[in-house]
DNA sequence: TCAATTGGTTTCCTAAAAGAAACTAGGTTT
DNA sequence: AAACCTAGTTTCTTTTAGGAAACCAATTGA
């Protein structure tokens, strides 16, 4: 019946901000969003402050949430090839308003910040400490 | 022009996911959202586990990014209270999508994990290595 | 025989987040 | 005078996230 039930629902809100939060997360899926198809290698070529193990880490934690899926090919030398699931492209809308709400949100603190020097003079003690 | 673009524009997405990442935040806007104003002590025991640094730190984050009003009132003993600002509502929406997709992902993953008995014997060997 | 290839895993280490608990201010109540 | 109230701050410790680098497996090519 409520719409906005704070201590039990929330743990659901978590859900959600599990599987984007890591500090690669996000990066990872706008790259397998925009791309079908990349093969690890790719995704390491693509984003290359990463190292092995947090691209690993993190694509089996998507794995895990049925976001992504990984193709194995069975030779060598190894080749893996990971996309978007179906269900996955599910949650690109939430990262695409997401991502509008940071843009909005970039330049809601620059207008505040910058912009309003009237309000800096009142309340400018607060900010230097 | 592009509408999904990996590399530069997922920084704003990390800017959303800052204001409600942290352990305690999303449970603390839900009750601000459903409450109108709530005392640092209300909220306190609102959110019983929350120790009294966490809760004010994270309220600082968000008041700095103008989510939430602080407001003090000059008496003894102390009383301050947190109030969503205007701005802050127009986080509301997001928040709502974000739970309402993580009860989803949570019945998803329920039947992905439990209904599906047939694909787990044919899987099932790719699991345990 | 030996290096190269890909897609990892493992171990070790550092940095950051979070928690527990004690301390503070300063006016009010006992 | 001593204890109490609220809304914190500070210090110390534990936990978690993340990174660097070495190791591995199986086959191909030089």
């Amino acid at each position: 019946m409520a719409n906005l039930t704070a201590g039990e629902n929330c743990g659901e809100l978590q859900v959600a901000l599990d599987i984007i939060v890591g500090k690669w997360k996000p990066i990872i899926l706008f790259h397998l969003m925009e791309n079908e198809k990349l093969r690890f290698s790719e995704l390491q070529r693509a984003i290359p402050e990463i190292t092995k193990k947090m691209l690993t880490s993190q694509l089996r934690e998507l794995e895990y949430n049925d976001i992504v899926h990984r193709e194995v090919y069975q030779q060598v030398p190894p080749k893996v090839e990971y996309s978007m699931t179906e269900y996955g492209h599910g949650l690109t809308p939430l990262l695409v308003s997401m991502r509008s709400w940071g843009t909005e949100h970039l330049k809601h603190l620059k207008e505040l910040r910058g912009e309003d020097k009237d309000n800096e003079e009142q309340e400018g003690k607060a900010g230097s400490n």
